[in-house]
DNA sequence: CTTGAAAGGACTTGCGC
DNA sequence: GCGCAAGTCCTTTCAAG
């Protein structure tokens, strides 16, 4: 489906994440490439899925909702958040990811007061054990993806126990 | 700093979180907004931070990238990852918050294999002790941003205890 | 992929309500 | 604060090399 990104893709994919908003002309002078060229570029990676959209990207501090907390969610049987309710329920819940180990999931939360916090834990709580982290400060979130670095591909592996 | 948020804005707040390059033109008429009306809020909505930015939404997996993890760190007393190292020295942790609690920060990876990730965790371990969560699969994150709801202002207080 | 041209649309400004 | 209308600029999209 989708073919090999080259160093030109990820340079347009870097400058999007930056900027989402500029013109197929701005594009091509930051990446040395024609509007036409950086078009038909950017067409393939819509198409392809690698890019999903364009989103403005709100400040949840400024608009009003400066609280979030991470919770780890056990649920109990026949109770499991994920089955019993809808995400418009939980407008609070802005990610939930099923996790492997002891937890079922793990929830990341946005409120607008502590008291906002302490009944949306009451309201999680009914559906297992809770397992929460407000979070104090957030150094960066929705970092840039970037391209795979060597790394990626030369894994050092452990000694002991290899074959 | 920030006026509050009216119901318009909200609704140009929706629209642009789900089509970050809508012109004001086409914006205007979702919110029955005349285009320079609906300029002048933006501007002020970008002045004031609640907008902070347009990105191109990217999805990791099509990026090739598809494995993710929390790692919740609890950093040896000066090894503290934030303090020892730069983001450069990381580029698969795409998120760090700070937080309450027996752990010193949360991190969320991107890594591109299992052996990518397995390298990684070694990495990190040698700043402390880590508590690592393996993504199965994500039912959504980057839910966007929504105008407080009433149960934000009318919380109910828990019985007992009370004053 | 680049260049060049033509067509369409967007942003802005000023004015009136 | 909003809407309407006009002018200017830019962008996009073709075609050709």
């Amino acid at each position: 489906m989708s073919r090999e990104l080259d160093q030109t893709d990820w340079r347009i994919i870097a400058e999007l994440q930056e900027d989402g908003r500029l013109s197929f002309k701005q594009l091509g002078t930051r990446v040395n490439l024609s509007p036409p060229a950086v078009a038909e570029r950017v067409r393939r990676l819509e198409e392809s899925g690698v890019i999903a959209g364009y989103r403005a990207d709100i400040d949840p501090v400024a608009a009003g909702q400066p609280l979030s907390a991470f919770v780890q969610m056990r649920c109990a049987t026949g109770r499991c958040l994920l089955k019993t309710t809808r995400a418009d329920d939980f407008p609070e819940v802005v990610e939930i990811h099923k996790l492997s180990g002891s937890s079922c999931s793990m929830l990341r939360v946005r409120v607008t007061s502590m008291a906002h916090l302490e009944g949306l834990f009451e309201r999680l709580g009914e559906h297992g054990e809770m397992n929460t982290h407000i979070v104090l400060a957030t150094e960066y979130e929705g970092r840039a993806v970037q391209p795979p670095t060597e790394e990626a591909r030369t894994v050092t592996r452990s000694a002991g126990w290899s074959a």
